[in-house]
DNA sequence: GTGGTCTAGACCACA
DNA sequence: GTGGTCTAGACCACT
C-alpha cells in the first residue's frame, strides 16, 4: 500500500446522501449475492457514479440495509480489495482505490484466458452437437444469429 | 444509499416456535420416510398452516429431530423444489416458494384442500373396505378409535 | 395334495377358446404386475368365469401373451398355489383347485386383521389431521361422504 | 385367452447398439455430473434421437460406463422422472415417458428445439463476450476450433 | 438382473 | 452455520 492511495482515501467523503449505489439484489437469481454486490460496485465505478477515494458504507450498515449476512458483504469487499479496487483503512473505513476496476477474468494470464475460451467453445460445440447441430451448420447458424442480433 | 431488493423467500421468518409442522413419521408404514415428509409439507401448505415465504427447519435440524439421515430430508426437500413448491437459498435455508408451481398436481387451486380431503376419504374407505369393513361399521369404528386414543 | 384334487385337475379342460380371462395389465399402475395377475385370476374365479379344475395357461405362453417376464407369472401362480387356489401337476400344468379363493388378507388371523385395521385408521386420522380436519368434523365428514356415494 | 395391455414404455426396445446417446461428461466443468446427464437426455429427446418408449441404459451399466456412482445416475433419472420426462418400471428399466409432461419448461413444444438452440447460442455468445471475444472474431474462432479438433 | 430407499461420511460454495 | 454433490455400501421389492 503506498501513500498516494492512503491520501486519496483519507480525503474522500462518503458519497452525498449515500445515493450513489442503488443496490438491487435478487437472492433467487442463481448468481451468489456476494457476486451481485461485487458487480454493482464495479459498474458504479465504471459508470463514474463512484470514483477514487469515495468511501463505501461500512460492512455492518450495508448488511442491515441489504438484509444480508455481514459475512456476505465482507466477502464482496474482500474480493474487491484483493483485486486492488478497494482499500481498507483500519479504523476509518473502506474506500475506492485509484486503480481502474479490472474485470474479473483479467486476473488470469493470457494463457489461462485462452484456455477458458477453449473450454467454453468445447462445451458449446458439444451442447449444440447434442441438440443435433452438425459442424457445417454450426458456423452458418452463428453467422445468421449475429447478423440478426445486430439488426435489432 | 438506497436498496431495491427482489426478495423471494428470505424476508419471512421461521414459523413462531417452529410448531407449524409437527412431523410424525411411521417408519414401519410401508411409505418411504421421504414421501411421508413430502406429504406432510404439502398438507401443511394445503391446510394453510404454512404459506409462501415460510422457512422450513434446516435439513440437519430436522434430521436430528426425526432421527433420520440428513440425506433423507434433503431428498424430500429436493423433490419439492423440483416441483416448484420449495425454494432454497444455500447458506440461508429452505423456504416455501412464492410462485404457484405449474404442475399437473396443483396443490394451490381454490378447492384443492377439499379435493384432497375427498381423495383421502375415498382411498381410506376403499382400504378399509378391502379389509372387510362395511360402511355401516366404519363410522362406529372411527368413533371408537378416536375415543380410545383420547383416553390415552 | 389329495387325490380328489388330482382327479379334478386331470379331467378339466383348458377354458374354451382361452377367452375366459381377459388380462389387462398396466405396468405404470403402481400395483406390481404379479399382483395384478393374481387379482384378475381371483376375480375370474369369484365371478364364475373360471372354476375348479380349469386349466390355466402355461407360464411361458402367458408370459409371451402378456409380454412379461416368465418369472413374474411364476410368482403370481406360486403365490396362488401357496394360498391353495391353484394346484400344479408336474408335467401337466396348473389348475384351479377346489378351494374357494380366499382374499389375501384372510390369511392373517383375526388379531392381525384388527391390527391392520387399526394401522389404517391411525394413518388415516393422521393424514386428515395434517389437512386440518379436527376429530369432531371427521365423523361428520365420513358420514356425509358415505351418504353421498350411496346416492349415486 | 386374450390380452388387453395398457403398455406405457415397455414395448420399446433399447436403441439399436445403444448408440443413441453418447454421454460425454466433463467432471471439471463446474456443472454437476447429474445435471450434465439430465441435459444430455433432454437434448437427445429434443433433437429426436430418443423418443417415447425408448429404453435408457440401466443405472448400473451407465454408472460403469461413465465411471460414476450409481446414485449419481439414479439422481439424474429421478429428477427427470419427477418432471414427467422418464418413467421407471422397477425390475425392468427406465424409459422415456409417453405422456407429454406439463411443465413450465416444456421440452416437447413444436419449436422447442429451435428455441433451445437459440438459447444455447445466446448464452454462449454472452459467455465469450464476457471473455473479451468480439462478434467478428467469434466465427473465425469456431472455424479454427472445429478444424483443429477434426485434425486430431 | 432391475430400480428404490436409506445410511454414513467426505468435500465444496455460500451467507 | 446453510444446502449441494458425490461416493460407498447395505437391504428391499419386483421382473
Amino acid at each position: 500500500m503506498n501513500s498516494t492511495i492512503m491520501r486519496t482515501a483519507r480525503e474522500a467523503k462518503t458519497a452525498v446522501h449515500e445515493e450513489v449505489i442503488n443496490f438491487s439484489l435478487d437472492p433467487a437469481n442463481g448468481t451468489p449475492i456476494y457476486r451481485q454486490i461485487i458487480q454493482q460496485i464495479e459498474y458504479a465505478i465504471l459508470s463514474g457514479r463512484m470514483k477514487s477515494g469515495d468511501k463505501l458504507p461500512t460492512i455492518r450498515s450495508l448488511a442491515v440495509e441489504l438484509k444480508t449476512n455481514p459475512n456476505t458483504i465482507a466477502r464482496a469487499y474482500g474480493e474487491l480489495e484483493i483485486r486492488g479496487i478497494l482499500e481498507t483503512q483500519v479504523g476509518s473505513g473502506t474506500y475506492i482505490s485509484d486503480k481502474k476496476p479490472v474485470m474479473e477474468d483479467d486476473i488470469y494470464g493470457d494463457d489461462s484466458l485462452n484456455r477458458k475460451i477453449r473450454e467454453v467453445l468445447k462445451r458449446f460445440i458439444q451442447e449444440l452437437h447434442d441438440l443435433g447441430v452438425e459442424n457445417r451448420e454450426l458456423v452458418k447458424l452463428i453467422d445468421a444469429y449475429i447478423k440478426e442480433v445486430k439488426e435489432k
